[in-house]
DNA sequence: GTTTAATAATGCACTCAGCG
DNA sequence: CGCTGAGTGCATTATTAAAC
């Protein structure tokens, strides 16, 4: 004997035919065959190890146990129809659209590669995507920040750690920076606008401090670091177009996690759950 | 990540029993 | 004896777990 909890689908199938005094009735109104509701009620009584309908070529009574589960099912499902029922309303309104502020790196090396999937999870939700700064820090925050607040945009995804009282930020990963070197050994970094440098860095790694270079964004850093034979600094997560350019690899941690920051009035807001359960999920599998 | 194996659920076609 | 509803054997399909 299989001592299991029963499945919701058999528990469904008593309960209907409990109340319509019938298998077939029940095929129908669940439609399935009379011989799939046959075989759910007898895995079912099977699994409970009590009888649960008197019946011989006829459903005649609910037996003692029958009738104790009967009616508390019933009352279960209907709260359960009202659940599900309110559920698709809410559904309906996940259609809509979410103006996504990110940097072209972020977006080109770390999300698009899995957009697809999103957009087959859940196809009613529309991705726009305007550009924002790579990193975020004291400097640029304000800015960047602002345009959540003016409703410009939904959500904004950068590295960074500002907060804001009227703001939700959420970690998405905190991954490490992969040391990009034109040649072996010492060299000058080119540094990233907004971009915190690690303490740790210079001591481990040999690198000297940024001069003059600073770039807006990775990938006008690696043209230059290219260019003058420098070294750059280039999140682990960004695989693998940028970090071809690399001869020789360190990993240094980044001080900057991997962030989204949304409207605190959007925090329950279907789509945005969605998308940002999502962005979370991607973020732990790529950290 | 893909293939394979095991298991559960289901449907079809049939049988069986009760009833008028 | 024919109709109706419940039960069963077998084949198919879907799902999940295991192995590679």
């Amino acid at each position: 004997m299989t001592a299991k909890f029963p499945s919701l689908n058999a528990l469904r199938v008593f309960e209907t035919v409990s109340r319509t005094k019938s298998l077939k009735r029940a095929a129908a109104q669940l439609g399935v065959t009379q011989s799939a509701i046959s075989r759910q009620l007898s895995t079912l009584e099977q699994q409970l190890g009590a009888k649960l309908i008197q019946r011989d070529n006829k459903v005649h009574a609910l037996t003692p146990a029958g009738e104790a589960l009967a009616p508390e099912l019933t009352r279960i499902f209907r709260q359960l129809e009202r659940i599900v029922t309110h559920a698709m309303r809410e559904g309906e309104q996940l259609q809509r659209q979410i103006n996504v502020a990110i940097s072209h790196e972020v977006y080109q090396f770390w999300l698009m590669p899995a957009l697809p999937e999103f957009q087959q999870l859940y196809p009613q939700i529309e991705l726009n995507f305007v550009q924002a700064a790579e990193y975020i820090d004291r400097q640029n925050e304000e800015l960047e920040l602002q345009r959540l607040l003016r409703n410009e945009v939904d959500i904004l995804v950068a590295f960074g750690n500002a907060q804001l009282k009227t703001l939700v930020a959420s970690a998405l990963c905190r991954p490490k920076y992969a040391l990009l070197q034109a040649s072996v050994g010492e060299s000058d970094l080119v540094h990233i606008a907004h971009q915190i440098l690690p303490t740790s860095l210079f001591r481990e790694t040999g690198v000297t401090a940024p001069k003059q270079n600073v770039a807006r964004s990775t990938l006008m850093g690696g043209m230059i670091a290219q260019q003058q034979n420098q070294a750059l600094l280039v999140p682990a997560i960004y695989q693998p177009q940028v970090t071809r350019l690399a001869h020789e690899k360190a990993q240094v941690d980044m001080e900057q996690p991997l962030t989204a920051w949304i409207r605190k009035a959007d925090e329950r807001e279907f789509g945005m759950v969605a998308f940002l359960q999502w962005l979370e999920h991607r973020g732990r599998k790529t950290s």
